[in-house]
DNA sequence: GGTTCAATAATTGGCGCCAAAATGTTTGCA
DNA sequence: TGCAAACATTTTGGCGCCAATTATTGAACC
């Protein structure tokens, strides 16, 4: 009853942690080996390989001798590593404006009215596809290959599965206008207004609540 | 003939993860799985979980059913973990003049002096301890604790073994000088000028070719 | 004498089994 | 009937062995 495949063991460790990040398995959810090596049609060793990494990237969370849990990250985690995106991903945006040209725009447009066309007819995980692909695609055009990867490895760990993300359908239709609003300042070269969208994009709030640069919090008492 | 053991098998990599950055293994050493076993006193899973650990944290490469060697990262590599150390610490760097106290300047002043003691009596690896223990007391002043986690992540993985970092005895006595520096700006309350010295500290520069926010390279040709 | 090919030795990697621990169930007792 | 203790089942985790692949050595041939 395998309901995915795994064409390299070496990819389980991704098909894991895109399954977490989806929301098929909810945060607390206990992942008996077992029923993962059924579910992707894994050996025992591979699944605990990749529940090794997945614990390394904070995804789960090792019991010794209870198991692996998904970990569901508390408000403060989550503050966190959204104000570490907004730092990174802004900071990204001058280089970003510098790089882009007409090939890397006309890309973009097509993901993001894609994306838009599932809003209507897609399902969630097709949905969260197409908005990863938009967003790598984005992140592509930063030349700073670490950047993109600690970008999109935070993406992974943030509250950005949709079951929590995209509440409601005026949510995620506001998500998809960004979209168009950060290819925009980017064919205006404006890398000020990239940075605004940006932001508030990953703030998933209203644009008026975003500031370009917004200190970090204090610690709190 | 077990150099050092590692008390828990958890922190295997930990240990290893310490010995290729300060420099025990060099870049492109084929890292024999029986070796590795005997050195560290452990058993054959736990430093092949290890293995694959540190392949995930990019300090090993993994070439199959050749082994795992110590990986050299290029020049590119290394730039762009620099940027984003630079981005992400001198984003933190009001958070932590906001949250800094007396009793922080304390700790700060007691580890700087002791760095700067083991300049002159203290072995390579006593002086990497001595520079990781204050950066970790200076990194605790910021409330974000997922920076802290990626910045430390970065400092492991970026060029800052010992061996290539500090090439001369003046690069090493400036770093010194620069601890002192940070704690200055801090007592001072002084956001800017820690940006400043932080800056020049991980680009292992003098200060006058260091700016508060530098753009990003551009692709490359 | 140099090159190529074959046999040997060494190393990696996968697979499975079995012990230890924990959970859930049943049974006995007050 | 409620609680507690012992048993059975499930699940994790470690350990070792053996096959597959690669490096190395030696020999034969050109």
């Amino acid at each position: 009853m395998t309901v995915k495949t795994a064409s390299t063991p070496e990819r389980l460790v991704d098909v894991m942690a895109r399954d977490i990040q989806a929301g098929v398995f909810t945060p607390g959810t206990w992942l008996k080996q077992i029923d993962l090596e059924n579910r992707y049609g894994a050996t025992r060793m591979d699944v605990r390989r990749a529940l090794d990494q997945l614990a390394l990237k904070r995804l789960v969370r090792h019991v010794p001798n209870r198991g692996y849990h998904v970990h569901a990250l508390d408000g403060r985690q989550a503050n966190d590593i959204r104000d570490v995106r907004i730092i990174l991903e802004t900071a990204a945006a001058e280089n970003m404006v510098g790089n882009v040209n007409d090939a890397d725009l006309d890309d973009l447009r097509r993901l993001a009215a894609r994306f838009d066309e599932l809003i209507l007819t897609g399902t969630i995980l097709e949905q969260y596809d197409a908005n990863i692909a938009f967003h790598v695609r984005l992140l592509k055009l930063c030349s700073n290959q670490e950047l993109v990867n600690i970008v999109m490895e935070l993406r992974g760990r943030g509250p950005s599965a949709p079951a929590t993300q995209w509440k409601t359908r005026a949510r995620i239709e506001q998500s998809g206008r960004e979209h168009f609003m950060m290819i925009d300042a980017l064919a205006a070269r404006d890398a000020v207004a990239l940075r605004r969208v940006l932001a508030a994009h990953i703030r998933q709030s209203g644009l008026e609540e975003a500031s370009v640069i917004q200190p970090l919090e204090r610690k709190s008492g």
